[in-house]
DNA sequence: TTATATAGTTCAAGCAATAAACTAACTAGC
DNA sequence: GCTAGTTAGTTTATTGCTTGAACTATATAA
């Protein structure tokens, strides 16, 4: 029905409101239900002025600005057949767009969505980044990020706005990143801008669990508005969301599953911790407990060495997998208490072995959360591979949907 | 500077926003910034203006209103010997108030605060409720109620609102304690606004550990915006505070630190889990594992005997606080990694035991959660015993400050 | 007593939403 | 094929709230 996130007089606590706020605020609900409304509908103000609750006067004048904006786009009149003059169709326009991009271990990518969310252009470049230095990086993923770019524009799209994710803590505010352990980097300062420069929206940084997880919420309905979602990667990240919002907490870097301790006797972490979740789930301890960690194959191998494996019933394998279960379950556990949620999603490798690592996390769930405390709903991420990618551009164009008035108008 | 807590224009989302909004957004900015202000200093309108940026027009008129609404009172003019026209002093109305009130294992409590904050009338019933039904309790608790609103009345105050903390999971929306376990209390629906009938702004449900939270926040600044507050009862509670709120969850239950599995292969909790916090820092798990569990004698009794045996230096009783410290460490490591939050307030009886329960704490976080995760600040509740009950009030009167408009205007 | 400085109020102007009237464009039915 | 009915969108007057400037009120300083 109506937009959830579209918070009225988003100002600033502490600053006084003025009639400005009340329309920035209705800006992005007349907005917000345009992006909300699903793919072959479009809209009519008509029918924004009945979901929303505004008049109609105040819909049509709202459309005007959004329309000189550039970002919603009139469609022909469509006498659908019914009685009465037909309304005037508005959708996102597919002539701008937002640029996800994403530096991880294995790869480089980039790629464009239009307004609506339909993918433009998207590429993705084999590149080993582990313990390189940011700088190469930066320069490999500005030029891909060129190349998307004029793609995009040769197909008419006009880019907004960019994300860009990254296995690690991020500081969006300073640009810096302030740990990836699988890249190596610790206090790198990025300039973001610079890979898209000249963009009225600027560039974002984001954390990649945090990016993939908002692309859950954006896809499908497979978490609903409150969910954990757990990447496995080299590491174990997590992004928290909570009401339709990523809960970031007061630094930004809320969510980090990964480095629940779940075993207080346990290994010690890269983090420099002790027993967190991740040296029992993460790849690198799932792979050497299997026994399929063979350095001289990329990841992707030792995963289908593993999954092969498993479907053996390779006894290490099985058991293997089934601590890592097992630790999902103690930490999830311990997550539900905290935040108070019930969902949890599961992506990277996560959603791969979802078929091993259920029946022990479940478990172990009922056992450390039972009764009105068990998280009930497990779901695998419905967005693949490419998850970190589109939360990071879909998330720039969510933030363009919640405070439209800073572009132009 | 300004108050945190109004955000401006507070429509639900999806409700368009009209002027009202910003009149009530502003209101609630003008009170905040009255509210905030430091005991002997009473602001005046020039002085509002200036700190929140309104016009002197705007508070003039705003102003207006809460004095009407009677939640702001001018005292006299107070020519304080510098050039110019003396301004009019304003101050939250003393002779409004709010009550908050108790109920707990031990005994129930009724008091009463001004808006200014100030303690007007407070009573503590001693009273046995332990596995007592709720009925002859709330019959109890209302007679005290009346009691005390009456001896508020006396002094000339009259209660606008009230809140009740109780020591277990709540849903403020339906008035039902979900599960209080040490008062064997399950899904029970209680009258709370049969406590106090005819009150404008109502009675709220609480839980007990969050409202000593907001105690904590509106008291001291202990724990400044982001803490973490642990309260050692009977069983282990916990209150999050993130950005100057209360952060409850999608569902309200969030912040039950209490249930953070700390040892997976521990024992069976209250709550059904296995192995968490409650099960070893707990009163009842301290008092068992020093020795000093004696059933015919109450809890302060036995909290005695445990704080002489400490100092005594008595081998078990050491070991037994040292193993819940270490334990606290674990839970406090898990929850700042996935809320991001670097402050705990230890309060209950973790506040009295805090000279032996700080060093196996550190340690613990220090191998749970190194460097840049480590929560830096460890301290103890400044609200005293009373903090729920000061908690409870106190956050009725804040949601005043922040929607003032609810009262008559 | 006069000049100056500060507090608070009054009043016209601007902006955004609302409600009601009005124009536009289509369908249904005779 | 014309008219009545129906729905879409625009125009216009009204309302509510902030703003800024002018104005009144009340103090200190010289």
């Amino acid at each position: 029905m109506a937009y959830t996130a579209g918070a009225p007089a988003q100002t600033d606590a502490g600053t006084p409101g003025s009639m400005g706020d009340v329309r920035r605020s209705n800006l992005a609900l007349v907005l917000g239900t345009v992006a909300q409304s699903p793919a072959g509908i479009h809209l009519t103000r008509a029918q924004i002025a009945a979901s929303t609750g505004l008049t109609k006067a105040s819909v049509s004048s709202i459309v005007l600005d959004l329309l000189d904006a550039g970002i919603l786009r009139e469609l022909g009149l469509n006498p659908q057949g019914e009685r009465g003059r037909p309304g005037m169709g508005l959708e996102m326009n597919p002539a701008r767009g937002v640029m996800g991009m994403e530096i991880n271990v294995d790869y480089i990518a980039a790629g464009v969505t239009d307004l609506s969310g339909t993918v433009v252009v998207q590429e993705i470049l084999e590149r080993d980044n582990r313990d390189s230095a940011s700088a190469p990086v930066m320069t490999a993923l500005s030029a891909l990020a060129a190349e998307v770019r004029a793609a995009a524009a040769a197909k008419g799209v006009e880019i907004l706005g960019g994300g860009l994710a990254v296995p690690g803590l991020v500081d969006d505010g300073s640009s810096t990143v302030i740990t990836a352990p699988n890249l190596g980097w610790r206090d790198v300062k990025l300039d973001v801008t610079g890979l898209l420069p000249g963009l009225p929206l600027g560039v974002t940084l984001f954390n990649e669990a945090n990016a993939a997880a908002l692309a859950e919420l954006a896809r499908g309905p497979s978490g609903g508005k409150d969910f954990l979602f757990i990447s496995g990667e080299v590491g174990v990240g997590g992004g928290l969301v909570i009401k339709s919002e990523l809960f970031t907490g007061p630094e930004g870097h809320a969510g980090e599953v990964g480095h629940v301790v779940v075993d207080p006797d346990g290994r010690p972490c890269s983090c420099g911790g002790t027993g967190c979740l991740e040296t029992i789930a993460g790849q690198d301890a799932i792979f050497s407990a299997a026994g399929v960690a063979d350095k001289r194959q990329t990841r992707s191998e030792s995963m289908s060495a593993l999954t092969s494996a498993l479907t053996d019933e390779e006894p290490a394998s099985l058991l293997a997998v089934q601590r890592a279960g097992r630790s999902l379950g103690v930490a999830v556990a311990s997550t539900s208490r905290i935040v108070d949620i019930k969902t949890v999603v599961l992506g990277g490798h996560f959603a791969v072995l979802e078929r091993w690592l259920r029946p022990p996390l479940l478990d172990s769930l009922s056992r450390y959360a039972p009764g009105k405390f068990l998280p009930e709903h497990i779901t695998t991420a419905v967005a693949g591979e490419n998850g970190a990618l589109l939360g990071a551009a879909g998330s720039v164009l969510r933030s363009l949907v919640e405070a439209p008035h800073r572009l132009h108008s």
